[in-house]
DNA sequence: TGTAATATTTAGATTTGCCTAAATTTAAAC
DNA sequence: GTTTAAATTTAGGCAAATCTAAATATTACA
C-alpha cells in the first residue's frame, strides 16, 4: 500500500509531534530520516497530495487522520517484532532496533495480528514503548506495571494487579500505597528485582513478583 | 549489501539454472519476475559490472560464485521465514509465499541465522524444499525423512533414523526395506499419518511415527 | 540456404527519491 | 524597524528501476 519511504516519513512526523501540539518542522524531519531539508520538502508535498498530512509553505505539517493511521500501524510493527527478536531470539534489547526499522514494513495485517499472538500480546517493547493493539489503541498507562518501566524513571503507584490481602497486607507493611511516587534506582537482571527510592526519601528492594502486581503511571 | 531487486533477480536467475547447465534466457527472467525483457537486459549489465554474472550478449546469463552465493543467502532466508510462518504463527502452507518474498530481504546475517536456531535447523521448508545451513550448504537428501515429503512424490526407501530392533522388526512385518519404492497418495492432516503405494502395487497407511524414521530420497 | 518467427537488445522516457546550490521567507537581534 | 541569521523552498540534476517502440540478432523451417 505504502512506500518503505513513506512509512518511515510518516512515523517521524508522527514521532516529531507526539509531545508538541505544533506541526513538525522540516529540518526536524531531515534530520531524524538522516536526510536534507530540500528532499523533505519534495516528499511533503507528495504525501500532501496522497492526503496523508496537511502541507502549508513555511509553516511545518500534520499528519491527517489517514496519515496518523499509517504511522501507529508502523510503530505498532516496529515495537512487535522487537519484542519477537529480543523475547523469542534472544537479542539484546539494544540491537534491536535497527532490524526492526527494516521488519516494520513488512505489509501483511494477518502477519502482523499472528505475531501479536504468537507474543502474548504485549503491551510494551523491550525498551518500555506501549504497543498499540489491532485496533491501533495503545495501552491504558494505568495498565503498566512497575517491571515494565525503565532505570530512572519517576512513576506514581495507581493500583494493584494482585489484589490478594497478602499482597495488600505486604505492601502496608512497606509502607507502599496508591499515589505514592518510586524513583528507580536500579534494575537487578539476575532476579528482575529493583531498587526504588519512597517518595524522595528511604530505599527499598522490590521482588520481580511485588514489581509485576504493581500499576504505575509514568511521571 | 545487495538491493531488494538484486536479490530477486540472482534468485531468479539461481532457480532457472538450477536444473540446466544452459544459462538463463532474458525472456525466461522477465517473466519469473513479471517484467518486461528490456528491463531484464538493462539489469543483467548492473549485474555484469557488479561481477554477480557472467554476461554475453544474446547467449543468457551465468551467476558468479559471488552471485551464487548471494542467491542461496536469500534462498536460505526465504524458506527460513516460511518454516517460521508455519510452525510458529500458525500459517498455512499455501499462504507464506507471498510474505517470505518480502521478508528474505532482511538484512542481517544475526537475524537468520538466529531464527534457524529458533527454529531448531530445520532441512526443509513447508513445501519440502531444501534449507542450506549458516555455511550455504543444501541438506544432504539422504536426511530427508518421509515426514518432509509432498503429496505425490514418489521416493525411495533410503534408511532408518530409529535404528531400534523394535521399529526394524515393524518394518520387516509391514514388507517394507530399504530400496522399495513408496508413492505418497495421502497425507493426513488430523494425524500425520500417510497413505502410500508400495512398488506400485499395494497401498499402506504409515503413522506419523513410521514415517519421521524413514531417510527417503525423492526421485 | 534464405526467409519468417522468435528472442534479445537499444533508444528514448517515466517515476521515485535523493542531492547541491541558489532564492525566498520567517524569526531573531540589534 | 532594519539588518542578520536561520529555516524553508525552488531549480536543476542524478541514479535506480521500470516501460514502450524500434532495431537487431538468433533460430526454426521451408
Ligand atoms: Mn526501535
Ligand atoms: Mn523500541
Ligand atoms: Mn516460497
Ligand atoms: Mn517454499
Amino acid at each position: 500500500m505504502y512506500t518503505f519511504t513513506e512509512e518511515n516519513y510518516l512515523k517521524a512526523i508522527y514521532h516529531l509531534s507526539e509531545n508538541t501540539k505544533k506541526g513538525a518542522a522540516t529540518n526536524a524531519i531531515a534530520e531524524r530520516l538522516n536526510t536534507k531539508a530540500a528532499s523533505v520538502t519534495d516528499m511533503l508535498k507528495k504525501l500532501s497530495d496522497k492526503k496523508l498530512l496537511v502541507y502549508k509553505k513555511y509553516q511545518g505539517v500534520n499528519l491527517t487522520d489517514l496519515g496518523k493511521t499509517v504511522a501507529i500501524k508502523t510503530v505498532r510493527k516496529h515495537r512487535l517484532w522487537e519484542v519477537f527478536l529480543v523475547n523469542k531470539l534472544e537479542f539484546g534489547w539494544e540491537e534491536v532496533h535497527e532490524i526492526a526499522e527494516q521488519l516494520e514494513h513488512i505489509q501483511s495485517t494477518k502477519l502482523t495480528d499472528k505475531l501479536d499472538e504468537f507474543l502474548a500480546f504485549p503491551k510494551y517493547d523491550p525498551h518500555g514503548d506501549p504497543i498499540p493493539n489491532k485496533d491501533l489503541v495503545f495501552p491504558n498507562r494505568t495498565d503498566q506495571t512497575l517491571t515494565e518501566c525503565s532505570l530512572n524513571d519517576i512513576v506514581i503507584v495507581k493500583g494493584v494487579k494482585d489484589t490478594s490481602a497478602d499482597f495488600l497486607n505486604y505492601l502496608k507493611k512497606l509502607n507502599l500505597g496508591l499515589g505514592e511516587e518510586l524513583e528507580i534506582l536500579e534494575k537487578e537482571d539476575y532476579d528482575n528485582s529493583m531498587k526504588v527510592k519512597i517518595n524522595g526519601g528511604s530505599l527499598l528492594n522490590l521482588s520481580h513478583q511485588v514489581c509485576a502486581n504493581l500499576f504505575v503511571i509514568t511521571k
